[in-house]
Parts: C-alpha cells; sequence; structure tokens
DNA sequence: CCCTGCGCTTTTTTT
DNA sequence: AAGCGCAGGG
C-alpha cells in the first residue's frame, strides 16, 4: 500500500467539524483513523481530549498499537487518547454517575449465562392465554426492545398479542430483579447512559466536556442508543469523524440502523463527506466478485471496489458431499499448501469462514487428526466453559458478596452439602427480608431457617467468603484466586468426578489459566482491582488470543462471518455457501436477504490472495443426512441471475415444507401436552403454592 | 443430599 | 447427535 492517497489524505486533514468517511472494504480505515488521531496530537491536540470508539476490544486494542507506534515518543505528553468500545465506554461512564439512576457504584455486570437464570424466574409461573416462552427467546425479545430503548411499560403497552404480553411482564419482573441485584446486562450498559445522558443534564455536560474530539468506527452498526450517545458528546464541540460502510452492515437483527451513516449529513449539516474506495486488500478476481455480489442489493449507497492489486487467480468454488468431505478437503488443501510453499504460506495466514457456530466441528475434528494447529474464535469456548464460570463466579462473590447469581451457583459448588431446599429456603428468606441472599445468611441462623448440616455448611462458606475478602489488598489477586479455589477443595473435586487423572488435569488447566490471566491482568493495570478484572474478562471479545499479548502463534483462524468484520486473511475459505446457512433459514423464510447478502459480501472481502468457496450436497442435521441446495449468492457472483432466482425459489419449498412439518410436529406435542398439561398446569399450581406457603408472603417480583 | 439415566428438544449472527 | 431437565434410587 503506498502512501496516503488523496480522499485519505483529505480525511486525515480534516482536523475540525463533522466528518463522515465512507470507507468501503479494504480502503485503509483503520489507517486513517490512526493517522488522523495522530495528525490531531501533532497540531497540538492534548492525547487525553481524544476519545475514539469502536465495536470490539479487539480493534480497540490494535487502534491503541497502531496509534503508540504511529505517535512514538510524543505519547507521553498529555496522556495517551482514550481508545474504548461502547460498552467500556458507559461501564466508565456509569461506574461515574449510576447512583442517580438507583443502582450501586459497583453494579454487578450479567452475561448471557447469568440473564438466562433471571429469565427463567421471571418466566416461572406466569401465563398469559396459553402461550409460554423459553428463557432464550424472552431475552431476545427483551434485548430488542431494549435496544430500542422500550422499557417494560412501554413494552406492554406495545403488546400484539399474548406471547408479546407474556413477554413484558416477564420483562418486568426481569428489570426488577436486576436492580434488586444491582446488576445491569449488556444492553443496559448502553440504555442507563442513555438515560442518564437524558435525565441529568449535568452528567452529560460533565461527559461531553471530557473530550474536544470523538471519532466513531463502524458507525454503519449503530444502535440507537450508542447512535443517541455519540450525538449528545459530540453535540457541543461537533468534531466528530464517523468512519463505515453501508455495505458492511450486518448487525440490524441487534438494533444497528444503517440510516444512522446514511442520514449522517441531515444530523450534522456542516459535515465534509469523502469517499475511500480504492481497495488495496484483494486481487482483482476477488473484488469483482464482490462488486457482483453487492449490486444485487437495491437499498444502499452505490459504490465500487477499485481493485489496487491487479490481476491474480479467480476464486475457486468447490462442491463436497457432506460436511465432512468438505472438512476433510479444505484441511488437506491448507496442509498441501502450506508443503507446497516451502514454509512461506504458514498457518496463521489462513481462515475458514461459516455463518453458523455448529459449522466448525467438522473442521475442529479433522484440523486436529491432521495435527494443523487452528484457534476457534468466539462461539462456545474458554468463558463458557463450567470450571472458567465456577472461579469467575467465585471471584465475583469474593468482590460483592450481593452478586446473587454468582453466589447462588457456587454456594454448593462443589457440592458442600448445601440442596436446594437449603437454598430455596434462603433465597424465601432472602426475598422476605428485601435483602440479598448473602445478607440474610445470619438471619438464617438466626432464627432457624439454617439448622443442623446444612447450617454448619453455609456457616464454613461465608467463612470462606469472609477470609478471601479479609485479604484483598493484603496479597496479590492471583495469590488469592490460588488459595480461594484451594480453600473450596475445586481440584479434588475435579479428581473425583472425572475417571482419571488426566483427564481432572485438562480440567483443571481452564482454572489455572484464569488465574494466570489475572496475574497478567495485575502486572498491566495501572490499579488492579477484582471488579476491573472480572469486568474485563465479561466484557472482553471471547478471543483467548489476549492472553499471549506477545507474538501471535502460526494458527488457522476459524470464525463466524460476523466476528471476521474489520479483519484480513491472505487465504479465505468460505463454507456451508448453502441455501438456509447463507442465506440464513430464518432469512429466507422472513424476508431479510440483503443482510445476508452484506454478510457474504464481509467474507469475500475478508481475502487477499486467495478465495475458496464451498458447499455441500447433504448436511447432517440432528443425525439426519439433509440434501442441500447451492447458495444463491453463488450464482449471483457467477453473474447467472437467472439459476440464482432458481435456486431462491427453490430454496423457499424447501424450507417452508421442512418448517411446515416442525409445525406439524409441534402441533402434535402440543396437543399432546394439553391432554397431559392439564396435570402439569396443576401441578405447577400446587408446586406454587407450596412454596408462598412456606415463604408467607408469596413469590414477589423477581422469583 | 447426591448421582444416574431416561426422555425430550433442538433451527443465527454478539458486545 | 447432544445437551438439558427431571424423576427415582442410594
Amino acid at each position: 500500500m503506498p502512501d496516503l492517497n488523496p480522499p485519505q489524505r483529505e480525511a486525515v486533514n480534516t482536523l475540525s467539524g463533522p466528518l463522515l468517511v465512507l470507507a468501503g472494504a479494504g480502503s485503509g480505515k483503520t489507517r486513517v483513523i490512526t493517522y488522523r488521531i495522530a495528525k490531531l496530537i501533532k497540531h497540538g491536540i492534548a492525547p487525553n481530549r481524544i476519545l475514539a470508539v469502536t465495536f470490539t476490544n479487539k480493534a480497540a486494542r490494535e487502534m491503541k498499537q497502531r496509534a503508540t507506534s504511529l505517535l512514538g515518543r510524543r505519547k507521553r505528553i498529555g496522556g495517551v487518547p482514550e481508545i474504548s468500545t461502547f460498552h467500556s465506554l458507559c461501564v466508565r461512564i456509569l461506574r461515574r454517575r449510576i447512583e442517580l439512576l438507583g443502582y450501586p457504584s459497583d453494579f454487578s455486570i450479567y452475561d448471557s449465562s447469568d440473564q438466562e437464570g433471571l429469565a427463567r424466574n421471571a418466566l416461572r409461573d406466569i401465563r398469559v392465554g396459553d402461550d409460554s416462552l423459553r428463557p432464550g427467546d424472552l431475552l431476545s425479545i427483551i434485548g430488542n426492545w431494549k435496544t430500542r430503548s422500550l422499557g417494560p411499560g412501554a413494552a406492554e403497552g406495545e403488546a400484539k398479542n399474548d406471547r408479546e404480553l407474556l413477554a413484558a411482564r416477564a420483562f418486568e419482573r426481569y428489570q426488577d430483579a436486576l436492580k434488586a441485584r444491582g446488576a445491569v446486562d449488556f444492553d443496559d450498559l448502553l440504555l442507563l447512559t442513555e438515560r442518564l445522558f437524558a435525565d441529568f443534564e449535568v452528567v452529560r455536560r460533565e461527559e461531553a466536556r471530557r473530550f474536544d474530539h470523538l471519532l466513531v468506527d463502524e458507525y454503519q452498526d449503530t444502535n440507537g442508543p450508542q447512535y443517541r450517545i455519540v450525538r449528545e458528546l459530540a453535540a457541543a464541540h461537533r468534531n466528530l469523524c464517523v468512519v463505515g460502510d453501508d455495505d458492511q452492515s450486518i448487525y440490524a437483527w441487534r438494533g444497528a440502523e444503517v440510516s444512522h451513516i446514511l442520514n449522517f449529513k441531515n444530523d450534522w449539516p456542516e459535515a465534509k463527506i469523502v469517499y475511500l474506495e480504492d481497495n488495496y486488500r484483494s486481487i482483482e478476481p476477488i473484488l469483482n466478485l464482490a462488486n457482483v455480489l453487492i449490486k444485487h442489493n437495491s437499498d444502499r449507497h452505490p459504490k465500487v471496489l477499485k481493485p489496487y492489486r491487479k490481476g491474480g487467480d479467480s476464486p475457486r468454488i468447490m462442491r463436497f458431499d457432506d460436511e465432512t468431505a468438505e472438512a476433510t478437503s479444505i484441511v488437506a488443501d491448507i496442509r498441501s499448501r502450506m508443503e507446497e510453499s516451502c514454509g512461506r504460506i504458514r498457518a496463521g495466514d489462513f481462515a475458514i469462514l461459516f455463518r453458523t457456530n455448529e459449522q466448525p466441528r467438522a473442521f475442529e475434528v479433522e484440523l486436529r487428526r491432521a495435527k494443523v494447529p487452528y484457534k476457534l474464535v468466539g462461539g462456545s469456548s474458554f468463558y463458557d466453559r463450567k470450571e472458567v464460570r465456577d472461579i469467575l463466579g467465585y471471584l465475583r462473590v469474593v468482590a460483592r458478596p450481593h452478586d446473587e447469581a454468582s453466589l447462588l451457583r457456587i454456594i454448593n459448588t462443589p457440592p458442600r452439602g448445601i440442596g436446594a431446599t437449603t437454598i430455596q429456603n434462603l433465597v424465601a428468606l432472602a426475598v422476605s427480608h428485601g435483602t440479598s441472599v448473602w445478607e440474610a445468611l445470619p438471619h438464617a441462623f438466626a432464627n432457624g431457617t439454617l439448622s443442623g448440616g446444612p447450617a454448619g455448611s453455609v456457616r464454613e462458606f461465608r467463612r470462606m467468603v469472609l477470609a478471601c475478602r479479609e485479604q484483598l489488598g493484603k496479597k496479590s489477586l492471583a495469590e488469592l484466586a490460588r488459595e480461594l479455589m484451594e480453600a473450596a477443595k475445586y481440584k479434588e473435586e475435579l479428581e473425583r468426578v472425572y475417571p482419571t487423572a488426566q483427564l481432572a488435569e485438562a480440567r483443571g488447566t481452564a482454572i489455572e489459566s484464569v488465574i494466570n490471566q489475572l496475574a497478567s491482568y495485575e502486572e498491566r493495570a495501572d490499579e488492579p482491582t477484582l471488579q476491573g478484572f472480572i469486568e474485563e474478562m465479561t466484557l472482553s471479545d471471547r478471543d483467548q488470543n489476549d492472553k499471549d499479548d506477545g507474538k501471535q502463534p502460526q494458527v488457522v483462524t476459524l470464525m463466524t462471518l460476523h466476528s471476521a468484520k474489520g479483519l484480513e486473511f491472505p487465504h479465505v475459505y468460505m463454507v456451508g455457501m448453502e441455501e438456509g446457512l447463507l442465506p440464513h433459514k430464518r432469512s429466507v423464510l422472513e424476508g431479510g436477504i440483503g443482510e445476508e447478502r452484506r454478510l457474504a459480501y464481509v467474507g469475500v472481502t475478508r481475502a487477499q490472495d486467495t478465495l475458496c468457496l464451498t458447499f455441500c450436497k447433504a448436511r447432517m442435521k440432528w443425525g439426519k443426512l439433509r440434501p442441500q441446495i447451492p447458495s444463491r449468492f453463488l450464482m449471483e457472483m457467477k453473474g447467472d441471475s437467472e439459476r440464482a432466482q432458481k435456486a431462491a425459489t427453490a430454496a423457499r419449498q424447501m424450507l417452508e415444507a421442512a418448517d411446515q412439518t416442525m409445525k406439524e410436529r409441534n402441533e402434535r406435542a402440543a396437543e399432546k401436552a394439553q391432554k397431559t398439561g392439564k396435570k402439569s398446569k396443576k401441578k405447577t399450581r400446587k408446586k406454587a403454592s407450596k412454596r408462598s406457603a412456606s415463604s408467607r408472603s408469596g413469590p414477589p417480583p423477581g422469583y
């Protein structure tokens, strides 16, 4: 890539006022942002007056690195620019001011698995009509409302059917439960910040005054709350630079609105607009494919990626019998390309991109078998492992014993004789006192809720937590964590549960790994706190690789198309190019092919040198081999619109049919449930009345 | 209180 | 195919 081209230079040199940079894929937008930050500082802006916001921690980390290396020695003068994600920015604001909204300033942040527990409780014993909801469904509905800044009241008012009414009521209980625990979920971070700005002018001014320049990356993916937070922060100084590409908007399902970037000029009439269309990343044939594909989207800002790197091999399209064959061949392909290149091409040059998180399974098996090193980004990995969640639970309880979700998670892990009944009684007592379970413990000893064996176990548990809290600040956090896990006899439990020492050992490494990450956090952070570490673990993008902050190991990358946004690889495989997968079934049936096409576009434009698109004739699902139709996007890229049409029609028919059989099955199940359902309904009612009898006051909201 | 085994459901993307 | 919840035995 040459030095800055004219539009890039213009973007970098526009130092004040609103600026919209419409940057195509591979046009060097990260470079433009970092150069701009450097330029601002060279022109005398104090670094700590600059705020840059990104969507992922990875992007923030990278931007920080590049900016500091650009600035060299200069960074020491006047601090460093603040580069963070929306979420961590909001956490910082809320820690300062959230008490105005009735939350404690040491609020906990609940991640998806904590949320699920709350959702389950919120749904307990409510029924509207004969609709019911799964916790996951509820959470996605709530997420939807939250990204539209709707509270439970407004949601109930808007509810159009029983299902939504039910969800709205559960939403209220869910939100009450969160607040009662002094906890917020991910959406709340944005929502409460927005509310703080709206309700308290002082806060808005105070926060807006911290910075004179605001830069936002991936602006096409801002949702409502993010958009309004940006607007408020930049309203006074108006030095707002946003960078994005409407063709890469892939988060509409999470509330992102492309209109934010398309209507930028309406909000900031004096804004300058710069287009970056020169692509320095990919070779010509890859870009041709991308351009042809995205043209099929009608609702867009027309632009074309212009290749800087002319010539090169055309992308390959390959067909396989099933996902096992797909994985085997691709892994073999990777191996042979590495071998033939005599070490010039390395594992780290390859990426395998897919639409859904079940797809990498076959590849993992195959890569392991072929001894090719790889990493699986995101998905259910390290952070979701039971052991990791357990130790984090312990740490969270030590940091803040009122954190109910964590307390209940670990109070009997490993089993220490505090069973379900005991826990239920404790929760009921806490509820009737209107306190957290932790606070209720002394009362429970006093009034006899706890007695005998369980009382002893609980007392010992409480002592263990208190002893650990005692040590906070006196010992290193890593040391503390190690001692805590020892006191909890966690390793012994692993040895007990797993048949072989080897298995137990493998499980134990997760614990070790968290403790190591804690140690490295302590070294790196200015003022390390347990809360700070937990926050980092909760908010971090789920990239395990941030632990080895030195050299990236040379490994093949496996990730979803969504996670691939913003990245590039010399050699890319886009796998599972099939109707129902990409475009995803849901989009085929409910509309929204445009976003799927953008997703495919994002995938194609990740590739620098070679691209390989693959699909399978059939795919294993629920133990059955199901025939697949090649993705219409493949045909669109080949310029065969007619066959793309046909594929679309055939896919719709097939998926609708599958949907129909499933509906029928559900109906049959529902009928069955109605017969036994009367019984089970009675059962749950009985249970409910039992519970309320024992707790006297009945289950209040949140339980 | 804890463990096992059976049966039932499962269908996207994430900070 | 696999993970989860629940019932029943130790």
